[in-house]
DNA sequence: CACTTAATGTAATCAGTGCTAACATTCATT
DNA sequence: AATGAATGTTAGCACTGATTACATTAAGTG
């Protein structure tokens, strides 16, 4: 019961079995076949998938164990708790957005343009994959530092959006401070990549209540997304060409 | 075990216990004394504190029912479920804010003061509320449209805000499309109001390790937060006076 | 007032969950 | 072949959300 939507999207999971025998999933445990090796990563994306079909509350380990064909309690040898789940998606997460921003953010472009695409390109990861992004900067997870790993490849992240801040403050002999230009420019980023997912998720799309005027707000920004990340920049950087 | 820094704020309580009788509240049930008319909001309460305690994940319906004295099922009569407690909250917190929104909004000042008094508004909500903001704008409620009053309270909150944006837009003669102007305003100041109840939860002011970076840039835009938020505002409408 | 009715609380119970502890199997390395 | 770390299994505890049937109260009606 309940309009459970499941906007489950293929580039949340993939990218994982990087090597191992990958023996054939199907079968029966207690029959001399342990998993190995691949139960880790297994769990992390059918985690992701139950998340994104009944959100992180009703998230069981035992289902997913279940699912795996594995006994209740072995995803216990991979995540201390269900927490610790949460935290390793987030942190794989982290070092993926990380990777992508450095990539746009090396390329030959202007400066401008360049924090232009890492703006693009955080807003599309967001897109790409909601439910990690929702974990990365919701409030599942407390204090990132209960996590190893997990608040350094935070800061690493954001670390790829500070270089681009120096850079541009630099050339344009901005009058900023470059951690409060980062302040405004990533709070106007992850904004709307939040509003977006969260807003944008209400009403599967049937009954088009006449109560949907923020969701419309956020539609009419998305229509031509680079121009209107443009104009919010730009008017950060206190520019209007 | 662990570090559930207990954030919490006085301010996302009170206003609770309207009329009624008031009955005294310690005493042990099945003694012909049935709680009546204070335990819903009494609930609502308790569960916040519990929410800033040790998140929404550890909430326990039970749990409230003892503290509250009260059978393990009762919540049950005012919640069809853990999920509706939730929304119920974040259905009182979109009334206060459309409130709290609407007062800055009917004041005498100039359109572009008041617009930026709403946003300091919006943004001092989160603050002082921060469960309950999670609530109303991260992903645990889903589908708004599954809790009655909810969605209307949402975009009844977001009207109060719709109607400074198109007197500003008239007055100023801007070239926005109202809704993209609501949506590149609001994902700024969302935007800002949720990191900092994010990022700034990381490490409890404790071991200030090197990778908070994230933490600094808000930490630096808050300082003079009025000013900052300013900048951001008059850089959207384009304009830098 | 007596009487009804809706609201609210209780009692008993169920399936499912996170997690722990003790034990079994496999893999990699020597 | 032997050892030890990694990984999976089995059994079980304490607890939870939720349902059902029943009890009590407050409030309204004649």
């Amino acid at each position: 019961m309940g309009g459970a939507c499941v906007r489950v999207l293929k580039n949340e999971i993939g990218k994982s079995m990087s090597s191992s025998t990958a023996v054939g999933t199907s079968s029966k445990p207690g029959k001399g076949n342990y998993h190995h090796g691949e139960l880790r990563q297994l769990l992390m994306d059918s985690a992701l998938l139950h998340i994104a079909a009944h959100g992180t509350e009703k998230l069981s380990l035992r289902a997913l164990a279940r699912e795996a064909n594995v006994s209740p309690t072995a995803p216990f040898r991979h995540f201390a708790n269900k927490h610790a789940l949460f935290a390793a998606l987030a942190t794989q997460g982290f070092q993926r957005l990380e990777e992508r921003v450095r990539v746009v953010g090396q390329s030959s472009l202007r400066i401008d343009e360049r924090l232009l695409a890492a703006a693009l390109t955080y807003i599309e990861f967001a897109d790409e994959n909601p439910v990690v992004y929702q974990l990365m900067f919701g409030s599942i997870l407390g204090d990132f530092s209960e996590f190893e790993g997990l608040g350094a490849a935070a800061s690493n992240a954001y670390g790829e959006l500070d270089k681009l801040l120096v850079e541009v403050i630099e050339v344009k002999q901005l009058p900023y401070d470059e951690l409060m230009l980062g302040g405004l420019i990533w709070s106007a980023i992850h904004g709307f990549a939040s509003l977006r997912l969260n807003v944008s998720g209400q009403d599967g799309g049937q009954k088009n209540a006449p109560e949907l005027r923020p969701r419309q707000a956020l539609i009419a920004m998305s229509e031509g997304l680079e121009a209107n990340l443009k104009i919010m920049i730009d008017g950060l950087l206190g520019q209007s060409s």
